[in-house]
DNA sequence: ATTCGCTAAAGTGTCGACACTTTGAGAAAT
DNA sequence: ATTTCTCAAAGTGTCGACACTTTAGCGAAT
C-alpha cells in the first residue's frame, strides 16, 4: 500500500544525462566531465561553480569533488585552494610540448610494437589503412574522418606495444588533452595523403620487425605532423 | 570559566603528524598517504579501510575519499566499486616497463637539455656532479647516497628540458613510483662508478650542446640501469 | 566623483549520517 | 563432519549541513 509518493529518491537526471547500471555515480560523472570538457561544451578557462555544476547533474557536491580531483589529475582543470576550480587554459606553447612527449612515448611504442605485435593484428592495421586510403581516394575533405582514422592508427600501434604503463598513460592521459586541442582549435590536416604514406612506411617496418626503424619513422611522422600544426597556427596569427 | 574539556574540536591529529598550516587538509593527507605507501609504510597490495584509515588520521571519510581518487589517478592504489581500494603490488614486469617509459621520456629530456639548459644550471649540474665523486672515493657502499644522488641528477636534467608536461609527468608522477620500488626492493646499484662516469658524458654531451648525443647517451644510461636491475632480480629467483 | 571599508551573498572545506553492498560467522540441514 | 543458508557486522556510495573564506555590491568619507 502507501500510494504516497516517495518524492525524495535520488535517480532524477535534471538535466544531462546520467542514467545507467551499476557503475559509481562518480565514474559516470567524471567519463561526462571529462566528455564535456574535450569537446568545449564546457569552454576552456572558465570558472567552475560546484553547487551549480552539482545541481545540473543532479548529484551531491561530494561525489562532484570526488570527480573533480580524478580530472585535476588527468590536467584538464585546475584547482586553487579556496578559489575553486577552472577548466585549463589551451596554448600553442603547450601543444608543441604534448608534441614532444608524444614523438618519445609513441617512438617508443612503434619500437615496442615491432618487437610485441601479432601477426594478426598487423594484418587488421594494414586492412585499416587501407580503408583510410579508399577514403581519401574518394572524397578529400573529410577532415573529421581522417583525423579520426589517425587517432585509430596511433592508438593501436600503442596497444600493440604491449606496455601497459605506455597503454595507460597515452590512451588515458594524454589522448583527451589532445582530442581537446583538436576539438577546439579544429587543426585540419592538409597532408591526409603524406600522412597515409607514412602509415604505411610504418606498418612495413612493423611487419619487417625492425624496431630501430620503426620507432625513427615514427618519430618522423609525428615530427612532420608538428610542423603542419606549428604551420597552421602561424598562418592564424 | 568553563573548565569543561571541549572534546570534539578537530586539530587532535590523533596518529601522524598532520597539523600544519592553511593548505587543504586533502592535500596534506594526499602527501602523507603518498609517502606512507611509497616508503611502504603501508604495505603493498594491502586492503585499505576507509573508515579505519580516516580515523587513524583523523579526518573525516569525505576528505579522504578525495585523497584517495589522487592516489587512484598516480597508480599507487587501486579501487574496484563496492571492493574497496588496495595499495598496488609491484611486479618485475610493471619495473621492466617502466624502465621502458623512463628510457623514452628522460631521453627526451635529455634532448631538450642538451637545447635549453642554461649555462649556470650546467655548471650547477657538474657541481653536483663532483660531489658524487668525491663520495663514491670516500665511502664507497652507501648506497642509498647514490641513489639519492642518481635521483637527484635526472631530476635537474628533467627540469633543464623545460618542457613543462615532461616535468609533470616524470617528477610528479613516475619518480613516486620508482622511489616506491627502491624503497621496498632495496635496489642496490654496484655500479655508482660506472654510473658515475656515464653521467659524466652526459654532461659533456650537453654542455656541448649536442642533443642527439645528449639522447644516445641518457637511452643508453638507462638501458643499462635497466639491465643491472634484471641481474640483480634474476639472482634473486 | 573616487576611494575605502563594511556587510551580505556565494563558494569552498570538512564533517556526520543513512542506504545499499559485501563479508563472514554461526545455525540448520544433509 | 561438511555444506548451505541466514543474518548481523563492516564497508562503500551518496547525501545534506555547517563553518570559514572569498567576492561583490553598497554606502560613507574624502
Amino acid at each position: 500500500m502507501s500510494t504516497v509518493q516517495d518524492s525524495d529518491m535520488q535517480n532524477q537526471s535534471t538535466a544531462t544525462s546520467l542514467d545507467a547500471a551499476n557503475i559509481p555515480l562518480t565514474e559516470r560523472l567524471f567519463d561526462a566531465l571529462q566528455r564535456a570538457i574535450v569537446e568545449g561544451e564546457i569552454p576552456q578557462g572558465s570558472k567552475i561553480s560546484e553547487p551549480e555544476l552539482a545541481r545540473q547533474h543532479g548529484v551531491s557536491r561530494g561525489s562532484l569533488r570526488e570527480a573533480m580531483a580524478r580530472l585535476e589529475a588527468r590536467k584538464l582543470v585546475e584547482r586553487k585552494p579556496n578559489l575553486g576550480a577552472r577548466v585549463v587554459t589551451l596554448s600553442y606553447e603547450q601543444l608543441i610540448e604534448i608534441f614532444q612527449l608524444r614523438e618519445a612515448l609513441e617512438g617508443m611504442a612503434a619500437r615496442l610494437a615491432a618487437q610485441n605485435m601479432t601477426e594478426i593484428e598487423i594484418e587488421e592495421l594494414q586492412k585499416l589503412l587501407d580503408q583510410h586510403g579508399e577514403q581519401i581516394a574518394e572524397q578529400q575533405g573529410q577532415a573529421y574522418f581522417q583525423k579520426q582514422g589517425d587517432l585509430d592508427f596511433h592508438y593501436r600501434i600503442v596497444q600493440g606495444s604491449k606496455n601497459k604503463q605506455l597503454i595507460e598513460l597515452l590512451c588515458n592521459d594524454l589522448y583527451h588533452l589532445l582530442r581537446m586541442y583538436r576539438y577546439q582549435f579544429g587543426m585540419r590536416s592538409k597532408r591526409s595523403q603524406q600522412a597515409y604514406e607514412e602509415h604505411q612506411y610504418l606498418i612495413n617496418a612493423i611487419s619487417a620487425r625492425d624496431p630501430e626503424m620503426a620507432e625513427l619513422l615514427m618519430r618522423q611522422h609525428i615530427r612532420s605532423s608538428r610542423r603542419n600544426v606549428e604551420a597552421v597556427f602561424l598562418e592564424k596569427l
